[in-house]
RNA sequence: GCGCCCGUAGCUCAGUGGAUAGAGCGCCAGGUUGCGGACCUGGAGGUCGUGGGUUCGAGUCCCGCCGGGCGCGCCA
């Protein structure tokens, strides 16, 4: 398989400083209670001047250990192995400063060794593992099938492929799921829709009017209608079920367009049929956590922490389940195939669903933070000023295919992966078409592009970067680090595997924009201060190619977590 | 009314309780006898909605208030 992920260079460090501190405290006692579990953290400086790493870890210790943070600081530092005692410390130095920061700087070796490792395995470059690796369902975009996406699945779409792929990278194995109704009365509404059309009558008042209904009309094959005029269902529900797939595997065309891939199309009447959906209502009554109320079957999920009872069975008709027993058939459907997270993205119109979901699983058996629902802040679309209304059964509506037609799929990657979810955000269409040449993903594109233009040029002119693994790449790299052009480009490439992991830790991307944008200024930097083809200085150039080759497969990889191309000209 | 989310530069947004609150866009002033000028350098621009509290330290945590969004179905 892949080889091992590489720890990155601040985990190496906290690790370090973790040992020294280790030390440290058999000469200290704790002034009383238990000292924090995890006592070292390691942060960026505010100020690059003072180091690579830095650790606040002395001042909140102080107050526990009854010291002056400097002397704390100091007793720490005068423990962690360097490169003055070991050769293959990551450490070349650690500085104490008031009021009682440690301020680390790592050394050209590693920064040497980091560098020629990326180079000799570029795909896992960035990849880590987490502590706990897990299996992961999210669930996300899950619109009915009644209708194309709109710009209003964007935000869920991009979410949710987002957090998967920095899922994975981050160690995980993930499941991506798309839901989808295709039992609910929408469905007969569309089918309605449907026949009216090609029948020529009125349109039903709550059916779908976009102009996507009279294609489908229009498409429908003979044997559609045939099977519809059987006798037994409904000819509704048949051409409703024909259409909404119809719908459905547009949907996917539009996703697959994106970038966004899902593993598994699951549909509600799948639950029912295959004994989910009672399944799960026998455990609910097992666990003793459901009651009869006016012929109506309810969940007491107020037991754990919900605002209300939820009904489960309706009393109405034939004691037809509800939408929310689906759901809860749907999660020990998905538990039983071994998930230790199941994760939802939701519009935060939902979050009134939250509690339910929780208590469901809790009362199922399940540990109710192994279900997490992430939510995403209204996305306002604004055209002129003006508030753009989303509503599939008037058809007045912009698809997501629309708007990606005018401003790109990178852009508008970017664009949601720049901001966090929770974030409320009033996109105006106008703005963003005009925005979208000025995206700043372009100008990290462009950096990985005048990279690639480099090496043809050096290619061209027969020089050759030495093999990876090549002992000489090492130190060569070695030699031109001290530089100051190649120090800081060697820095802000090794940094990619610490951002994967916030990114996975915090689930969210923007570190991650924020990241390839600093990489792509201090490449452009580099380039303005260090020549790097040279004829002169052959050993120079050498190292230096290996630096800038490091450099594009790190924004490559950057972009590939966001699911952005990398071109290599444009 | 109750609950959840949000309020930071002109605009769009960052900011795991730590050092002088940042970026992009926009605005102003500059930069190339050389590997891609979709680039680089500098500048102006902030009562972090507001009032208290917690502590060595608060944009960040707690409480109140103001403003905005969303939700409170035997709909899906």
């Amino acid at each position: 398989m892949t080889p091992e992920a590489m720890p990155s260079l601040r985990s190496q460090v906290r690790d370090a400083v973790e040992a020294a501190w280790q030390i440290a405290r058999t000469e200290l006692t704790p002034a009383d209670g238990a000292p924090a579990a995890e006592p070292v953290t390691i942060e960026r400086p505010a100020d690059a001047a003072r180091g690579d790493f830095a650790s606040a870890t002395a001042l909140r210790l102080a107050k526990p250990y009854r010291r002056a943070p400097l002397q704390l600081a100091q007793a720490i530092a005068a423990h962690v192995v360097t490169t003055a005692t070991d050769p293959n410390s990551p450490i070349a130095s650690v500085e104490v400063a008031p009021p009682g920061f440690l301020n680390i700087r790592l050394s050209d070796g590693v920064l040497a060794a980091a560098t020629g490792r990326i180079l000799a395995d570029p795909a896992t470059w960035g990849r880590v593992t987490v502590a706990k690796p897990e299996r992961i369902n999210v669930e996300f975009v899950s619109a009915n099938p009644t209708g194309p996406l709109h710009i209003g699945n964007a935000r869920g779409a991009f979410t949710g492929d987002l957090l998967c792929r920095v899922l994975s990278a981050a160690g995980h194995t993930v499941t991506r799921e798309y839901y989808f109704n295709d039992f609910g009365s929408q469905v007969k509404n569309l089918g309605a829709s449907v026949l009216a059309i090609r029948q020529g009558c009125d349109l039903p008042e709550d059916g779908y009017r976009g102009d996507y209904v009279y294609e489908m009309e229009k498409e429908m094959p003979a044997a559609v209608l045939t099977e519809a005029e059987q006798p037994g269902e409904e000819p509704s529900w048949t051409v409703g079920r024909w259409a909404s797939e119809q719908v459905r595997s547009g949907i996917e065309a539009s996703l697959e367009h994106l970038g966004c891939h899902f593993d598994v199309w699951r549909s509600e009447s799948t639950l029912h049929k295959d004994g989910w959906v009672a399944k799960a209502i026998e455990r609910l009554k097992a666990a003793g956590d459901v009651y009869e109320e006016d012929g109506a079957v309810v969940f007491r999920s107020t037991k754990f922490g919900d605002d209300k009872d939820r009904v489960i069975l309706r009393s109405t008709g034939d004691s037809a389940p509800t939408y929310f027993a689906a759901d809860i058939g749907y999660l020990v459907e998905k538990f039983s195939r071994g998930y230790q997270r199941i994760v939802f993205i939701w519009g935060e119109d939902h979050h009134g669903y939250v509690a339910r979901v929780k208590a469901a699983a809790e009362s199922l058996g399940f540990d109710r933070d192994q279900v997490q629902m992430i939510l995403t802040a209204w996305v306002r679309f604004v055209r002129d000023g003006k508030e753009i209304s989303m509503s599939k059964r008037s058809g007045d509506f912009i698809t997501l295919d629309e708007l990606l037609g005018e401003i790109g799929v990178d852009a508008a990657r970017w664009f949601f992966a720049s901001r966090a979810p929770s974030s409320g955000i009033d996109f105006d269409i106008e703005l963003a078409k005009k925005q979208s040449a000025e995206n700043p993903v372009y100008y990290v594109q462009y950096a990985h592009a005048r990279i690639a233009s480099i090496l043809r040029k050096a290619e061209e002119s027969g020089m050759k970067l030495p093999a990876a693994g090549d002992p000489r790449l090492t130190e060569l790299l070695a030699g031109v680090l001290p530089g100051a052009p190649e120090a800081l480009l060697a820095r802000q490439i090794v940094r990619l595997p610490e951002i994967v992991e916030d990114a996975a830790a915090e689930e969210e991307t923007l570190g991650i924009t924020a990241y390839a944008t600093d990489l792509a200024t201090t490449f452009h930097a580099f380039y303005r201060d260090a020549r790097v083809i040279d004829a002169d200085e052959p050993d120079r150039s050498a190292a230096r190619l290996a630096l800038i080759a490091a450099t594009k497969i790190t924004l490559a990889n950057a972009l590939g977590l966001l699911g952005i191309t990398a071109p290599e000209q444009m």
